[in-house]
DNA sequence: GTATCCATGTAAATGGTTACATGATTCG
DNA sequence: CGAATCATGTAACCATTTACATGGATAC
């Protein structure tokens, strides 16, 4: 809504598309919260715009009190991320696993962390396209962060993988 | 408990201390799920062990049935993690913020995750020192992790705040 | 004509945190 | 003695997902 006047079904698609990788929201959270903000007078909905072309969709649109909220929300100091990395809480339980589903998960691990690191690049190179047309400046930033996590967890499962082969090797010798 | 007998409490700090950066529980959801456990069957709690000191304390013991439990939940590929980098939503909402906001947080964020490495590294300097004691391979992989991933974080803020700033350079030119 | 997408919404369930109450023990 | 820690627990609240219902529009 801060960029162009959105319906909540673009606003999903939205985010989906953009931030999917380090946000994510449903449908039972966008459009209860959009009532809220309109309430709160942070947004208005058009109602010139319902069902305007039969379809029932209603668009919302960003107030001056909304862009102040927005400003004050961005100069506060952002939450520090709870992360629950399930694949880690596997690992660490690794005693108690055989060691080819360690091996397994690891794997799937970097494999899913590779393309995510391709997509990302070409999402950036798709930008680069793109710059002229739109502001794409901060998405590139996000999406670059992408890249170096991403390889980052790649690395880091092609390290634990050999680790655990090397061990392996060492107990059975 | 996998590892040894537990009191919910001595479960909670053992969470704090060693998992903390890619897991957390609070007693909200740690004392009611030891007791669905006992009800399942996957734990049992030892009632001579209650007040035995004169505490109220309640040592949790897995089962077999827990244990067998545990495997497959173990072998089950781990879910894809829902992370929700709030400094990141920030980051992408750049147009509507001030420079000086943006790099400051990108600040917070590189020394926040700076310290976070130096923490891990010295983690794993103390699990090397103990290794004859304890089992401790799977938790270094994890503490491994977490040097990788913190590592990529610190160099991308960096990096971040370098486009930024070279961006502003060239708009004032 | 039927499948897919556009579009809005809600109810129920689940997941998770916070705040509080309680009381013993330990350390200085 | 007072503060911190050990230890258990719950109720209220907040956050979030899932599953479902509805129906028009579009594409094949």
């Amino acid at each position: 809504m801060a960029h162009s006047p959105q319906t909540g079904y673009t606003i999903k698609k939205w985010i989906e598309n953009e931030y999917s990788y380090f946000w994510q929201e449903s449908y039972g959270q966008i459009y209860p919260t959009l009532k809220k903000l309109v309430a709160e007078g942070y947004a208005n909905c058009e109602p010139e715009a319902k069902f305007e072309n039969g379809r029932g969709q209603i668009i919302y649109q960003i107030t001056d009190a909304g862009r102040l909220e927005l400003t004050n929300w961005l100069k506060k100091e952002p939450q520090i991320e709870k992360l629950r990395y399930e694949i880690l809480l596997k690992i660490s339980f690794g005693k108690n696993a055989e060691t080819q589903t360690l091996l397994t998960h690891l794997d799937e691990f970097k494999t899913r962390n590779k393309r995510l690191v391709q997509e990302m690049n070409s999402y950036m190179v798709q930008m680069d396209e793109r710059s002229e047309e739109v502001e794409c400046f901060y998405s590139q930033l996000t999406a670059l962060c992408g890249v170096y996590v991403y390889s980052a967890m790649e690395k880091w499962a092609e390290e634990a993988k050999r680790r655990i082969l090397e061990r392996n090797n060492e107990k059975n010798e």
